[in-house]
RNA sequence: GCGGCCGUAGUUCAGUUGGUAGAGCCCAGGAUUGUGAUUCCUGUUGUCGCGGGUUCGAGCCCCGUCGGCCGCCCCA
């Protein structure tokens, strides 16, 4: 008779001794891609499922098996997003946002869901956040985006992090491309394992990721993208490295780096950390410049990327690279004989006075050795001592806990307001 | 979706060949007449994840289930 009813499956509750950190990223995001112009827009958790199969691919593991889809009411398929790229897009063309040329520097924030087996790194509702750059065709807008995330691990503290890149060309240039590969797949079917067999026809460029030791010389001999991309790819690509190269942005080439989602072309790239475990990919993205036309827009080409803001919260955790300074930082110590009417009044000043002041107030006054001791358990810098000396005289006395020669002094509320602002 | 490990007080864990639970930390109170971080004393806490089975008897054995971790897979 167990009447507790538990979360679900791979979601999770977000404590107190770990929102602030989900804040400071937040903050953090915000300001840098506020300083590189992009604006934020938020669009629904919720979206007709077809939305999806056309954007991220029917033959895609996201589509096919990690959905979370139910019927709405009127009897419609509706599915919660597994990624912000097909609701961003969907809003673009909906609002008529690229409409008579118009660039768009975009960026948002919020829950993702796939059905997935939880892991670390991995939980079935996650947060991402995301930019899109809409209607810049050439490779500087590629380059923007991945400058703009290499200052934001800058400023968030994050070390070792390593960019990997790639073209997988237009989308001329692969499907040339992906002929080839096919029929040398097929030339060495007697290697290729169940799920490889699988992917052949729908997806045989994910075949390349494999890590089937099996098929890892067949692969490493099977023919390279790179040989096939067309000029105008190269020439973009090319453009790309330049950029980096000149922002002394050091990256790895990967020509097996394949996106899961069928909207790639050209630019394809991913931050990684090896501080995570086997989810180690904390940032991807790419172009898709076919994706808005596909979608029913007019044609647009597009890059965006979107990171988990889980994994970053683990690397913050388990690496320890912050500190929680968002604790109360003086503590309202009050007598149990005075009058709580006493101690709000003074506690309401104080707000009034110093806005920015974290003042913890005890509404449960216990002894004064009990509240000293929470007060220091707590980190409190200054203990506020309301007494009966103090109801009477009208001062503020004021402890410094974390310094025995400062220790305990007497002030007019004047004095104390301008002791505690040059402290902040 | 597949495979492996695991689930005992708030927490970290112990629990002998099956005989219905214990420690450290934490928390609360006190030694200290209005004052913390050391020390000493005292005290609270569990349907042993949940359900079923075997047994005279199950935290321990078996099955199921839920949840967590790790690998595959997938991806951010």
């Amino acid at each position: 008779m167990n009447k507790k009813i538990s979360r679900l499956r791979g979601m999770y509750d977000v404590l107190p001794d770990e929102s602030w950190i989900w804040q400071r990223i937040e903050h953090i995001v915000e300001e840098t891609f506020q300083s590189y112009s992009y604006q934020q827009i938020r669009f629904p958790i919720v979206e007709k499922t077809q939305l999806f199969h056309t954007t991220i691919g029917e033959a895609t593991d996201v589509v096919e098996k990690e959905m979370f889809s139910f019927q709405s009411r009127s009897g419609n398929s509706i599915s919660l997003r597994p990624e912000g790229t097909a609701g961003c897009v969907r809003a673009v063309i909906q609002n008529q946002l690229c409409n008579r040329g118009a660039t768009q520097k975009l960026w948002y924030i919020g829950p993702m869901f796939r059905y997935e087996r939880p892991q670390k790194g991995r939980n079935r509702q996650f947060t991402q956040i995301g930019a899109e750059y809409f209607n810049v065709e050439s490779a500087h807008a590629d380059a923007e985006l991945i400058l703009m995330t290499a200052r934001l691990w800058k400023n968030l503290g994050l070390p070792n992090i390593q960019l990997e890149i790639n073209s997988l060309g237009t989308s001329q240039s692969r499907k040339a491309y992906r002929e080839v590969l096919i029929a040398y797949f097929q030339q060495h079917s007697e290697l290729l394992d169940e799920d490889a067999q699988r992917r052949l026809l729908t997806n045989p460029l994910r075949i390349l990721d494999s890590k089937n030791p099996n098929m890892k010389e067949m692969i490493n001999n099977a023919p390279l993208l790179s040989d096939y991309l067309d000029d105008e790819s190269k020439e973009h690509f090319q453009q790309l490295k330049s950029i980096l190269d000149a922002c002394k942005i050091s990256y790895k080439i990967n020509p097996k780096l394949v996106r899961g989602l069928d909207y790639y072309s050209k630019t394809v790239f991913e931050w990684i950390t090896t501080d995570l475990g086997s989810q180690g990919t904390i940032c991807g993205g790419g172009r898709y410049d076919s994706l808005v036309e596909l979608q029913g827009g007019k044609p647009t080409p597009a890059v965006g990327f979107a990171m988990g803001v889980d994994r970053i919260v683990e690397i913050i955790k388990d690496l320890k690279l912050w500190q929680n300074n968002n604790e109360s930082k003086t503590y309202l110590i009050v007598d149990k004989e005075v009058a709580m009417e006493t101690a709000y009044k003074l506690s309401e000043k104080i707000h009034q006075a110093l806005p920015q002041l974290k003042l913890f107030m005890n509404q449960n006054p216990t002894s004064f050795k009990a509240q000293f001791k929470k007060a220091d358990k707590m980190g409190a810098q200054f203990a506020i001592i309301v007494g009966q000396e103090e109801a009477k005289s009208g001062k503020i006395t004021l402890k410094y806990l974390r310094n025995k020669e400062i220790g305990q002094q007497s002030f007019e509320f004047a004095e104390f307001v301008s002791f505690m602002n040059k402290q902040q």
